[in-house]
DNA sequence: CACATGATGTCGCGCCGTGACATCACGCTA
DNA sequence: TAGCGTGATGTCACGGCGCGACATCATGTG
């Protein structure tokens, strides 16, 4: 019998997912996560750097994977067909669940905090695509543009797909904004 | 005589800039912040709702100023041109000229904490370029996507724009960014 | 049986941000 | 001129966040 119980990290996330649900982020104080998962607050320190995030611990190794696919990619003469198509085929059923992505993304929504922290996660995960394509290639200043304007069209489309039902293809929801946008932008200029 | 020295606000910005260079944001306290603008800390807090804050003072007029012109722009046929040209037509040399701009980029790059704040500030600009778009008649999707590429694109170009000498010409940028942009849309997809 | 390991607890601290109340120069009005 | 309201600021107390330092103790390893 182990000297305490295993997967504190997980009894700390699901808690504190359970209470921002229940009465929201601000008014939820991380010594009632680590109350609810049994530890102290010390020890949800030591597993995540701070109170928000506790919901995006699984980023990391989303964006290694996303990079990966980048890297991998057969070709590149295409970076926003190149990005847009490997956050497409990621495997985001995998990320817990539709309900559970739902949920992570409406407490999200509604605390600004929580999505300063979304958008600097993307952020990265846009810095790094740009010196992956760059790495390959690409020219710089393309690269940096490919690699924004792909994550805001991925992950405009990627909500769009949570809010639908659960038979929608994301595929074919970014394969809609991509046409949108060759609409708007100016050929001749 | 006034019981006290007039613009804490104004005080408070420059010697919170001035700190945030000598020694960096994290090391920075608001206790000093406030100590060298000679005021308490309790008034920090009543001018700014947080540390972070006190670099955007300015982004509710910048965002109120861009979004008037969006309204008032002559037609939205095409959003993202709308947009851009919106924001490239900007008046930024007024927002405290050139260097002043270029070292509260600096130190907002350089600081996680201020990029997440600079990050939701331009989201918040998205979210309001949506809702005047779809006003406007623009279809819903079309418009948040416009929204959200054409902002990508136009930061970019004024990342560009601030690290070039002073005779570049924003809408040279812009215009190159949207080519570029143009470019790598696949056109028949 | 002794010891290193590693996860957790305990304690203290500085900083952030806010509510409540006090202070007091200024301007207005009788 | 005396009085009064206003508004900016100060003062105080407090809860929450996040971290450094050290103690504790089940496990497993020799």
């Amino acid at each position: 019998m182990p000297r305490w119980e295993l997967g504190s990290a997980d009894r700390l996330k699901q808690a504190a997912m359970e209470l921002f649900r229940e009465k929201g982020f601000e008014d939820t104080s991380v010594v009632e996560i680590a109350a609810r998962a049994r530890v102290t607050t010390r020890t949800f320190f030591r597993y995540f750097p701070d109170k928000r995030d506790v919901l995006f611990a699984e980023s990391e190794g989303l964006r290694a994977g996303l990079v990966a696919r980048i890297r991998q990619a057969e070709d590149v003469t295409n970076p926003l067909h190149t990005i847009v198509r490997a956050m497409t085929e990621f495997d985001w059923d995998a990320m817990g669940g539709r309900d559970v992505q739902r949920h992570r993304q409406a407490v999200i929504a509604a605390n600004p905090e929580l999505l300063e922290r979304d958008l600097i996660k993307h952020d990265d995960i846009a810095v790094e695509f740009t010196g992956v394509l760059r790495e390959r290639g690409v020219d710089p200043d393309t690269a940096r543009l490919a690699a924004r304007v792909g994550i805001q069209l991925f992950f405009t489309a990627y909500e769009s797909w949570l809010a639908a039902p659960d038979d929608a293809d994301l595929a074919a929801i970014t394969g809609d904004l991509m046409s949108r946008l060759a609409s708007i932008v100016p050929i001749g200029a």
